[in-house]
DNA sequence: CATGAGCGT
């Protein structure tokens, strides 16, 4: 019994301090006009002051104006455009979004898991075959045993126009200034150029890997561009992610298409700290395959 | 500590 009149004693003396909250039904309604054609509303409502007088409070907000205001006026421009699909039937500016019930047919060439559209009477029998028939090397001509790019006599193989490693470079321009390897060359210029500088660049240039590893979690291609692209051209960088989880394995390679830049970078990152890690560069041992 | 994806003439 003791415990239970203290606990009365106690919201008794909560109640005490709500006081005012409680009163609050007495006081007239809160009332709000507008806004007006100025975007002008008022609030009119009453409280009472600490000294438990009964006041007026007037809030005065102006709102459409301010909010027109906000709009930039390509977005004013926007609102003015003629509705179209199924808004068509809309004023103008009556509704900004809609949820469109138009259906919109995507087409592709040939859908995945289709077969190509065949001929039916005549029977290409290369069509119906797979696989193996279609692999031909380009380079040395054997059938249904190697890809072009996998092919042994690859090295030995006489330049060709595809296949071409290009340094990414802003302007699209090669490390010269000049045109882009494996850019369009004019028949007449293919024909006429007598000799021909760099042609072994065309090669794939794993010779001038170079392997990355204590890389910080979260440091992506694009980073490891901006921190080896100082030291020259850089042909490719990959940074080896964990296909489920998505977040980096912390090396990478960058693959420079000149073998000095390579060897620049390499003796002057390894040990570099970077993003709070030591990185660890140097020349990458061909990738197997 | 540590060596990469997937495309397909």
């Amino acid at each position: 019994m003791a415990a239970a009149a203290a606990t009365q004693k106690i919201r008794w003396g909560e109640l005490e301090e709500d006081d005012a909250g409680d009163l609050d039904f007495l006081l007239p309604p809160r009332v709000v006009f507008g806004p007006d054609e100025n975007g002008f509303k008022k609030v009119v409502e009453y409280r009472f002051d600490d000294e438990g007088n009964k006041v007026k409070v007037t809030t005065t907000t102006r709102v459409r104006k301010l909010a027109r205001a906000r709009l930039s006026k390509s977005a004013l421009e926007r609102r003015a455009w003629p509705k179209f699909g199924d808004a068509v039937h809309e004023d103008v500016g009556a509704r900004l979004t809609m949820v469109s019930t138009e259906e919109i047919v995507l087409e592709r060439p040939r859908a995945p898991g289709s077969k190509a559209e065949e001929p039916s009477a005549s029977g290409d029998p290369l069509a119906s075959k797979s696989g193996a028939v279609l692999m031909v090397c380009r380079t040395c001509g054997k059938k249904g045993d190697h890809w072009t790019s996998k092919c042994p006599y690859k090295d030995l193989a006489p330049p060709t126009e595809t296949f071409v490693d290009r340094p990414p470079t802003a302007d699209g321009s090669g490390p010269s200034g000049g045109p882009v390897k494996g850019a369009y060359v004019p028949p007449s210029l293919r024909a006429g150029a007598t000799d021909r500088v760099g042609h072994d660049m065309r090669r794939r240039n794993d010779e001038n890997s170079v392997r990355v590893t204590n890389l910080s979690e979260d440091t992506r291609e694009p980073d490891l561009l901006e921190l080896f692209r100082t030291f020259g051209p850089v042909s490719r960088v990959y940074v080896a992610v964990d296909q489920k989880t998505g977040s980096s394995r912390g090396f990478g390679f960058v693959n420079f298409v000149h073998r000095e830049d390579a060897e620049k970078a390499i003796s002057k990152l390894n040990g570099y700290g970077y993003d709070n890690l030591i990185l660890r560069v140097e020349w990458a041992t061909p990738r197997p395959n």
